[in-house]
DNA sequence: ACCTGAACACCGTTCAAGT
DNA sequence: ACCTGAACACCGTTCAAGT
């Protein structure tokens, strides 16, 4: 497991190969599969490692909503840190890691006092909020590294696209491209964060 | 790219092979390759097609929170009818397909009269509930597709599963797994939709 | 019960050679 | 300018054979 993580980090899921990953263990493939069903399988595996590490950091005693935040914070360092976890998250055999993640925030959405029929809406918009920015923030992360560029050149380089589209057809994305330059990726998370918190809070129409 | 599209269409991201497009073009892997850089460039152009023939369907007139209903919903049911537009639109390579999602959210965001200084968290948000739900329900008819389950049946077995969480570790996933089976996909993603709008609506604070 | 390692059936991609 | 198709360097996975 620690050895798949580590190749993962290294070069991402396309690093972790069961050849390369003879080598490290200095065995043939033969014996791994004797241990796991497939690679799948085993991603899903050092997916769960990661995920399960990182919520048993979580602590007690906060209010619902710093809770939350934690969470989430928690959740978008560790995608930061380990690229391939965002999209071994999402796929459709690692629901075991999810429901991880899934659950303390659904505690606190219940906490919150949202009634039962609206807690999933709830609870999915919190989720896939967080999956969705954290797996993008470290797909931008990783492009970078690819291309040998910092933080700084990548938003650069992403602003003058944006700035180059159309301005007819795209003027709302033109319009984001200066602030791009300057946004604080960590801040505007934690603003889409309050921005749903605000939502539970208001009250529902019908 | 009609070729590339109906062998997604048929068997996912696996079933879009060099091999196989080569004998559905009756050509060779350098004829392809002479049009497009790699398989990833493939992709994206494939998931580009299927996004610009669905905004292209958009009407206008409408008021900015039907706009972005109708968006959402337009979204949701192209990845539901081509799975692998999901993971394609939020793999790095595909910003072009997603900026034209983003887009027409950005511009009813500012026709809600949000401050630009929040617009970039709000179409965040809206844009990555919106592909991360509708990513996560197509990943789940395609598992249930491939093991031969209908929706009620593979609902069934979500719930079964759930239900067997430990009831100390698991309290709120357990309580969700009774919801599940009676749930509606499209309501329940609209659901989220209006809880961010709500958000939107409601002052903010500091 | 667990490991070895050759072999199988694939991949994406390249490139000299053609038209 | 565009296509052909053999070849290269890989994959994940299997399975008879060992200990």
């Amino acid at each position: 497991m620690d050895a798949s993580i580590e190749l993962l980090d290294i070069s991402g899921e396309s690093g972790l190969t069961f050849r390369a990953l003879c080598e490290r263990l200095a065995t043939g493939p033969g014996a791994i599969y004797w241990h796991i069903a497939n690679k799948s399988d085993l991603m899903t595996a050092a997916c769960d490692a990661i995920v399960a590490r990182m919520m048993g950091a979580n602590v007690a005693g906060a209010t619902p909503k710093a809770t939350i935040r934690a969470v989430a914070l928690g959740v978008f360092d560790a995608i930061d840190a380990h690229p391939w976890v965002g999209s071994t998250l999402t796929s459709p055999a690692g629901w075991l890691p999810m429901v991880r993640i899934l659950e303390p925030l659904g505690q606190q959405v219940r906490a919150l006092g949202v009634p039962d029929k609206e807690q999933w809406a709830t609870v999915s918009a919190l989720l896939h909020y967080i999956l969705g920015v954290g797996g993008q923030n470290a797909a931008n992360g990783q492009l970078a590294r690819t291309q040998g560029l910092d933080r700084g050149d990548f938003l650069e380089a992403v602003a003058t696209m944006w700035a180059q589209l159309d301005p007819h057809e795209y003027p709302f994305t033109r319009s984001l491209a200066g602030q791009v330059r300057a946004h604080d990726d960590r801040m505007d998370f934690l603003a889409g964060i309050d921005l749903i918190l605000r939502g539970i809070d208001s009250p529902r129409r019908r």
